[in-house]
DNA sequence: ATATCATATCGTATATTTACGATAAACGAT
DNA sequence: ATCGTTTATCGTAAATATACGATATGATAT
């Protein structure tokens, strides 16, 4: 983005499309099924479920993070990962209500 | 991407994915919620309504029809655009599979 | 034929994303 | 104190995304 334009949107149409952005990536989605149903699991157990490397998954958990749809709790050397359930509903609740918003379904 | 990895993800994940990028940049989503309601509306009615130049707004265009979210109809030098009710229904009912399978909302 | 209008595409610059290996940092165990 | 384990961060390269102005395209009207 040639210096993004991202302030000249409302609020909410950029979190929409934060939470969008964090869902752009098949790694991600994948890593939040991962996790769906388990209280924890670690940062190495997803590196062995994926075809990537430690740091590149390290960067898609930091991106799902950031949006908050996953939380880590630092337990010893270790990371947990679990997912966020406040927001992940938050995140349903805005995408239904745009999808109503946009379409009669 | 230094080549991404996205065949490695089966056909549903890349797919969501796909959606949300389309999703992941508030121009869309504005435009989105702008052709919602109406039948039609042309490209430059919505270049309009954006802070944004009439090449850029093309591509928002381009992008959103890629994933099939809207289509576009030539009608002689314009070109009228609507939700492509079919799309968005089919990536509602995805994402809310999504969400049911990731958390408890 | 030519002028006009609407839109797409091209060329370009910059920013961001994706990916990896290597290294650093933080902790527990020996 | 040092070692192994786990994860984050750094450095880097290549691909994509975002934005714009300029130009091309395609259709209608004069």
């Amino acid at each position: 983005m040639a210096f993004s334009k991202k302030e000249e949107f409302t609020k909410d149409d950029v979190w929409i499309a934060d939470v969008g952005k964090a869902l752009s990536h098949p790694a991600r989605i994948r890593i939040l099924k991962i996790l769906s149903g388990m209280n924890v699991c670690m940062c190495g157990d997803i590196v062995e479920l994926l075809p990537l490397s430690q740091s590149t998954v390290s960067q898609h958990l930091k991106e799902l993070k950031r949006v908050g749809l996953i939380k880590g709790e630092i337990e010893g050397p270790k990371v947990c990962y679990c997912v966020n359930e406040e927001t992940l509903s938050k995140a349903k609740k805005e995408i239904d209500g745009l999808f109503k918003a946009v379409c009669a379904c």
